[in-house]
RNA sequence: GGCGGCAUAGCCAAGUGGUAAGGCAGAGGUCUGCAAAACCUUUAUUCCCCAGUUCAAAUCUGGGUGCCGCCUCCA
């Protein structure tokens, strides 16, 4: 498949290191806040990533970290009175719930930058006697940015640009102001390691290297992590892990775009900031991995009411098909006609194109519009009486529904019973859209009854009433049903 | 100031040289007592503007305009 390289620009055929085989590592989240809808799409997107490979038969080692010492979290730690480590711990569990509720699945190994003290202290160690590094008289470590000649590689810096923007901040004790701290010395209260600098505790980008080089052979085949990591914690990141082992760090560096929020970019001083929690109460996770997987995964995305509700609609157009599916299937009168070659043609050219987009920078929004036209293909079958009874339409559906189970397998959508699913909006929908039942349930009682007494001038005024309210009624064989259209 | 990205219908969004996927919204039709859903037809002679390369450009090149991100913690 072809993979976007941040390191050359470009799309590039994706070669693992080892034929068969993929390593990739994603940076994951500090742990000191919920998370937010920007955290939901990056763990999306390499969830997407590590199911695809999977399912094309690479057998994946997928590491995602947690960074659970840092300032933020002490700087929380501090502020709810709590040891850093339960801020952290709490944080982590609440990732974990969040993400088990999107389907995102947990990493192979997912190592915390505390468990790994020992292996950043070495790989400090190692870099201060290869000369990339040195220790200052107050128990710093910084990295020697200028003895990396690649430093800049990745984020397309030239080290001389940065220069004139670059100052050493007062009471840090650094050569070159852009050298970056890799070990910092403990200040009172704050938690700390002991080392040959005395107390104190890991800088972040050395928290990555440490980890991947731990749990992951070097070079790993895909290293990724939000738009936003390029520089400098990624560009940090090789710039230590080249020096200290003399080799190429990770082949292919994968970056998601950012989620906007009606157009804005999220941050606390807007106030405009979503958690997955606070998402989560108005839509299904299902929706907002839609909504997440409906644009490429390189490109913003705005996260407004309009485009969730819009991921919403286009959820449940599949899941009402895969209901028709379902109840066609049910039934065992068929004709002795057969489908024309066209019909099944035509899915297979979808087939295929769907897995095209895969192949294709993992470009899901593509692969979801293949998703749609074979929908409505399906629908078409569905539509037409000579069609739908034809002897093979069976085996038509079937084909769909593996489909179903490969959507489900890769992208994490469509694997629910659609029934369920449908319930499910339909309750969303009320508490979000305010519907009030009791009202909805008795007009429907009272048109029921005016229905029976042919009374359809009064049926059609409780229909209006019932328009009013946001709902809409669909008379069928076995009586009315309303739905929030 | 440095680096990078984006600009496709009312809206969202695929599409990196061969004549504009898909979704939402809209219009007409089939179906229906009327509707809803579904299906059919329709909605960009055109892809921000200008110039160029080419038999051929939304796609490549140059210039311009507008928007955004990173350069400090950030997915």
């Amino acid at each position: 498949m072809l993979l976007y390289n941040t390191l050359n620009r470009k799309k590039e055929e994706l070669v693992p290191v080892t034929p068969g085989a993929i390593t990739m590592y994603a940076c994951g989240i500090t742990a000191y806040d919920l998370c937010h809808i920007g955290h939901a799409r990056s763990a999306v997107v390499f969830d997407v990533l590590s199911r695809y490979l999977r399912y094309k038969g690479l057998h994946v080692t997928f590491v995602r970290n947690f960074t659970d010492v840092d300032d933020k979290i002490i700087a929380r730690a501090n502020r709810e009175g709590l040891d850093s480590r339960a801020v952290a711990e709490k944080y982590i569990d609440a990732f974990h719930a969040d993400m088990d509720r999107l389907g995102v699945q947990r990493a192979d190994i997912e190592p915390k930058a505390t468990e790994h003290i020992p292996d950043m202290i070495a790989l400090c160690e190692t870099l201060i006697a290869k000369g990339n590094a040195y220790a200052t008289a107050s128990g710093d470590v910084y990295f020697r940015v200028r003895t990396f000649p690649g430093y800049g590689k990745l984020s397309g810096r030239d080290i001389d640009d940065m220069r004139s923007g670059a100052r050493v901040a007062p009471g840090e004790e650094k050569e070159d102001p852009l050298d970056f701290a890799l070990w910092k010395s403990a200040k009172p209260g704050e938690p700390f390691w002991e080392s040959p600098w005395g107390k104190g505790r890991p800088g972040w980008h050395i928290e990555c290297s440490a980890m991947s080089e731990k749990h992951l052979p070097i070079p790993m085949d895909i290293h990724g992590g939000g738009q936003d990591l390029i520089f400098p914690h990624h560009e940090n990141e090789i710039a230590q892990s080249e020096a200290a082992l003399g080799k190429e760090f990770a082949r292919y560096w994968v970056h998601n775009g950012f989620v906007q929020v009606d157009s804005e970019k999220m941050s606390k001083s807007l106030g405009n900031f979503r958690t997955i929690r606070d998402i989560l109460e108005s839509y299904q996770p299902e929706t907002l991995r839609f909504f997440l997987i409906g644009k490429h995964y390189r490109s913003p995305i705005d996260f407004t009411a309009e485009s969730m509700e819009e991921a919403e609609k286009g959820l449940k157009r599949l899941y009402e098909a895969f209901l028709g599916i379902e109840n066609e299937l049910a039934k065992n009168k068929r004709s002795g006609a057969s489908l024309p070659v066209s019909i099944t043609q035509e899915l297979q050219e979808l087939q295929n194109a769907w897995f095209e987009a895969m192949e294709d920078d993992l470009n899901t929004a593509a692969a979801l519009g293949h998703m749609f036209a074979i929908i409505r293909l399906v629908n078409r079958v569905l539509e037409d009486k000579t069609l739908r009874m034809a002897k093979d339409t069976p085996e038509f559906l079937h084909r769909v529904l593996e489909d179903k189970i490969i959507w489900n397998t890769i992208l994490g959508v469509c694997g629910e019973e659609p029934s369920l699913f449908l319930n499910e909006l339909k309750k969303m929908r009320v508490q979000r859209k305010k519907i009030p039942l009791d009202r909805v349930e008795k007009l429907m009682e009272e048109r029921a009854q005016a229905r029976r007494n042919k009374d359809f001038a009064k049926s059609d005024a409780l229909r209006q009433e019932l328009t009013e309210l946001g709902v809409s009624v669909r008379d069928t064989p076995q009586g009315a049903e309303w739905d929030i259209p």
